[in-house]
DNA sequence: TATTTCACTTAATGGTCGCTATACAAATAT
DNA sequence: ATATTTGTATAGCGACCATTAAGTGAAATA
């Protein structure tokens, strides 16, 4: 079941029959920011139709199931909340790049009130189920970006160095669902953009021990 | 309906008509497993009684609910698996602490291939149900404790020391649910250390920049 | 206008959930 | 012995879940 979103404008193909009473890409950005704020399992198809407007089987027909519409809300928020390119690009210091990306995710994961932290890596941990495994899996190439990233770069340690960025934002991400302010979230990117600095200098020279 | 198990054996105290078929904190260390490995919203009450031999009507008997049986099993993870005072203890450089306790903390994260991560933080973030907010509180507390030591201690910005501590072992919690094995999860509580040393380093004299 | 093609509306399906009313079994108290 | 107290077992409650079968409405094609 494709459907025609996200990246994907090919809406006008066939215009037979009745035409749809409502805009997909806009309902999967309700859908986005309902499952970012409540969780996958905690937003029924009830919810989500009344929230959207349209009635359960208009749903399915339109995108198939709530685990590929949740798929879709997924590839809407990677493209659009999430720029890794904007931060990883070639030319930039890597520590440089890296210290950039962990200060602007501390500032996006207490952008909104509600939906704090990743929509992606917030949803990535429960690896048995499909829309679980769709989230890690959209983890995992972010994470293989930095890595190809950082090798690209000079950098040494580029594996290290991309765990230690991920699971900082995997903390950074969990800490903003629990409430933290954006201060409180800048000051942990800021403690470990030192963190990356003191990395790139004490790979150059030896340990001040 | 108060349950007296975890550090509170006063069994033995009323044996007036039929005892109980079943050893209370042997129950709680079953859930507790469950509960870990799964979520408390993928546990059923009926694959909680299935697992320790009961019938619901048992369970509800003993530990009043679902949530408050979820609590005790907090109880019983605070108190037996994260032994925080074992590291924060007053004499001990705050530094030499902190980094002892990240680098127990990947370990224990990864040591059992099921019942990754931390049972505690990965409850933390459902902040709206009970359960979520007694685990947050939980965590809330274990942070507060940190603070307290930094602070007994002469080290300074206590406040940003903790929350990167504990955005780091948030960060080593989610990795462990993912996958990462206990190697990674060292180097990266390695890097983490680094960056306390470095910090404390930073604090007593003026950034090499 | 007649037909086709799709989206929409109504209403319900089977399943699982946390939880419990009722009845029975096993121990102590008298 | 009987009465009382307490745990266990059977069976089922109502609520919610994701999903869909069947029929109706609206637009384009012939």
């Amino acid at each position: 079941m494709q459907t025609d979103s996200v990246m994907n404008v090919n809406e006008n193909k066939r215009q037979r029959g009745r035409p749809r009473g409502f805009v997909l890409d806009a309902a999967v950005e309700v859908g986005q920011h309902l499952f970012h704020e409540h969780g996958y399992e905690n937003v029924s198809v009830a919810a989500l139709t009344e929230a959207i407007g349209i009635t359960p089987p208009s749903f399915y027909a339109a995108f198939g199931s709530k685990a590929a519409f949740f798929k879709d809300t997924l590839r809407l928020y990677s493209a659009t909340v999430v720029p890794l390119d904007r931060f990883l690009v070639q030319g930039i210091a890597p520590t440089t790049a890296l210290c950039d990306m962990l200060r602007a995710a501390a500032r996006a994961y207490a952008a909104h009130p509600q939906r704090r932290g990743c929509l992606i890596l917030e949803h990535a941990k429960a690896g048995t189920t499909d829309w679980g495994i769709a989230a890690a899996q959209i983890a995992r190439e972010n994470r293989e970006r930095v890595r190809v990233f950082l090798e690209g770069s000079d950098s040494d340690a580029p594996e290290r160095i991309a765990d230690y960025v991920s699971t900082t934002m995997l903390g950074l991400s969990a800490a903003a669902r629990e409430g933290w302010n954006e201060a409180r979230l800048l000051a942990v990117a800021e403690t470990a953009a030192e963190a990356l600095t003191y990395c790139e200098a004490h790979a150059r020279g030896p340990v001040p021990s």
